[in-house]
DNA sequence: TTTTTTCGAGTCAAAGTGTCTTGTAATTCT
DNA sequence: AGAATTACAAGACACTTTGACTCGAAAAAA
């Protein structure tokens, strides 16, 4: 059962794929989410309408898997020194990530729409970019055995919620000093 | 300069305001943010289309003045027998806002519209709703003297983030026993 | 009574939606 | 080689929303 016979008729075109994905990451830069649309998309990558349609069914699908790479590789950062500089410079990439990234853009946008369309919240649900990132952090520094019995997700929020929040609420751009505090509180628990 | 004097001509119509902010509301309930257009809320309200987009550019807006005073209301408590019981008791109704109630469903709707649109962002950032029950609920907290020298919004995100953003990514919805731990958390800092 | 502003109702061009059609290209199966 | 299958670009199609605009009527101050 290994080996899936391949599939018969003209193969996806690869080409056609990233066109997509670059025009739709150009058009929510350049534009904003909401100026981008599925005919927009289509124009900008010079692709016909119907092959959008017949891989994506709206604007999220497309950013999600626009960013969803960007996202993992801009938060996923080697070992610290010690475990306050590890946790502060998760979080300073992260604040990098949410108000200067285009993917973190992306992931705005996206969370954004998951508040008002169930599909797109399923879509943010499973591909959580965030936590898996959290996580990775978290478990480094409670390798000595803190944290015991506690939920993950509840670390994670702890973590990134704060942050979160005052990005997504305020537009705020922390300083270096606001996240190492928050770094510092966080270990202390 | 005191007062302003009467202003000429026909004065708006209260009746005509209400309708729309009702119809706004059942629309966002009964069929969702998507559905709701500004069409749609004109015709539902029996109101002419002009009169909708004289007072508001976007139902964006109409929805922020059809929920912030229930917002307000409801994240409003009575101060609790102790500052553990006060926490708590708030953090239990702003779950309850976000997941269960009407106007939690637009403060949720117009967070994540923010997300992508500049002028609604200008608008939650100002109609600071949740920053404004969260800080009466610190100083209650904190009126022993804790909480010295720490900036309110930080002390607003540490409180709501953690809870808004399980809510927001995940439609989390939480069991009283966690929320008595998130106050019990946020109170030994 | 005149002026000013709002009211409900509706028209209009521009744009997006998602489906469908047409003719062509690429790939596997017989 | 030829048939079957699937993807491709281009665009037609009916439908909907948008936001500016027009119309005659109504409500209040001057």
């Amino acid at each position: 059962m290994g080996e899936t016979s391949k599939p018969l008729g003209r193969p996806r075109s690869e080409d056609a794929r990233l066109a997509v994905l670059h025009a739709a990451d150009d058009m929510l830069v350049e534009q904003g989410y909401a100026a981008m649309t599925m005919k927009g998309i289509a124009e900008r990558a010079k692709v016909g309408r119907q092959t959008v349609y017949r891989w994506w069914s709206s604007k999220a699908e497309i950013l999600l898997e626009a960013s969803a790479a960007d996202a993992v590789r801009e938060l996923t950062l080697p070992p610290g020194a010690d475990p306050e500089a590890d946790i502060s410079a998760f979080l300073s990439a992260l604040s990098t990530f949410l108000t200067r990234s285009d993917a973190g853009l992306a992931y705005r946008a996206l969370l954004g729409e998951a508040q008002h369309d169930g599909k797109v919240a399923e879509l943010v649900r499973g591909g959580d970019v965030l936590g898996e990132a959290a996580r990775v952090v978290i478990r480094r520094a409670g390798a000595a055995g803190a944290f015991e019995g506690e939920r993950d997700d509840a670390l994670v929020a702890e973590l990134v919620g704060p942050l979160v929040f005052r990005v997504l609420s305020g537009g705020w751009d922390p300083t270096e000093g606001e996240l190492s505090a928050m770094a510092r509180r966080f270990l202390r628990r």
